[in-house]
DNA sequence: AGGGTCCTCCCTCCTGCGGGGGAGGGTCCC
DNA sequence: GGGACCCTCCCCCGCAGGAGGGAGGACCCT
């Protein structure tokens, strides 16, 4: 069971959207709130797994509301509510941790599949915001590790799974081949990225940037 | 109806989703495709609304058909199938133009959720992929490793120069100390940290930000 | 049709790593 | 004085990891 909370100053749109969310079996609203200050104390209270928060609300408004759930309850993911979609509200909820973003005049069955995913940890962005996004994804600040651009794809990836500490044998599980095909890439990787051992072989992969700590 | 095609070169795969996205009323698969070239003339045959393409593929991988597939036919958005979420081939993939992530052991519900998000035009990403993406945006998001604060200051030293890829020799050698004495800080480690090696032990450093790369 | 690359898997050999113990000396504080 | 840590060092032992080979099949490009 998914436990959701909503935000809105207008009470034709909590009742709408609570409608919509208790009428569906694995979803259940436990609770509104009509302001930013209620929501966080809401949060609190309940700690649900959703939180749908509109920009727009007296006292505190959502972007603001989102930071502060966030940063008490990591748990609870938020998706932000818009009349319009409006990029400039977008990067700052996103910096305040929101998961998404849904209009107001979003189909119910749409509203609903957003929640379940947001619910499991997904980022639900339209296509405009994507584009919005993808344009910091260059930016990406990365070290130059000498070899890594001669790698082949699945040595790549093999990297990535090495760097998460997995030992071969859990690797080779992972990736579905044999154990002597993951030491055969391990030697690869070694050899080509110049390091001794598996150890620094995780160093190397943060400092190319192949993982994100966080 | 949403008209969906499938593309992988596991047929165990292909019959997979199939089945699953058949049984859904809304949705109906309309081709399949075990490569990149197939999926491109198929695409141009059926015009779906939404491709779920696999990256490794024979003749054309998913990357370079997702690209082909966007060029061709903007109205099909194309969901990449991963065995991991993150990944050298999620950059690659957005600037292609996918719409989103999926792992291939995607539970049911969640794999048509997304499928009908995806046709809406929406951006659907996973938690990590988010995280990776905000990586810019968002503050430094430190992880809160459980049992870091327990460690002494000797060992706390221990593990910033293992994080940098040393062996216990090396280890030794750069603080002054016997070998045997930094098998029994690295053991403590492993201990009070709930790892398993040293490659592990590297993971947890960067996790905690014992060390930062760049 | 052939050369090159990539992915896959097999073998042997040996070292470094980590587990599981124990132990002495140092400081600090009760 | 007696704990409670912390740092230091020692032994034995089993094993995953890595070196150094070889090999077959699929694909790609020319």
């Amino acid at each position: 069971m998914t436990r959701v909370v909503v935000a809105d100053d207008q009470p034709v749109v909590l009742e709408g959207f609570t409608t919509i969310l208790g009428a569906t079996s694995d979803l259940e609203v436990v609770g509104t709130a009509r302001d930013g200050v209620e929501l966080v104390t809401l949060v609190a209270a309940t700690r649900p797994d959703v939180a749908l928060v509109d920009v727009r609300m007296p006292r505190l408004d959502g972007i603001a509301a989102t930071a502060r759930v966030r940063a008490a309850h990591p748990g609870t993911h938020v998706i932000v509510l818009t009349t319009f979609d409006l990029d400039e509200y977008v990067t700052r909820a996103l910096e305040a941790g929101a998961s998404g973003f849904l209009l107001k005049d979003v189909p119910a069955a749409r509203l609903v599949e957003g929640v379940r995913l947001v619910a499991a940890g997904a980022l639900l962005l339209g296509p405009r915001v994507a584009r919005h996004l993808l344009a910091d994804v260059d930016a990406a600040p990365r070290r130059e590790v000498p070899g890594v651009d001669r790698l082949t794809p699945r040595e790549r990836e093999v990297l990535t799974v090495v760097a998460g500490g997995l030992s071969n044998a859990e690797v080779a599980a992972k990736l579905g081949i044999g154990e002597q095909t993951v030491k055969t890439h391990v030697s690869e990787l070694l050899r080509k990225l110049a390091r001794r051992d598996r150890a620094q072989l995780v160093v190397a992969a943060y400092e190319a940037g192949v993982v994100v700590p966080g």
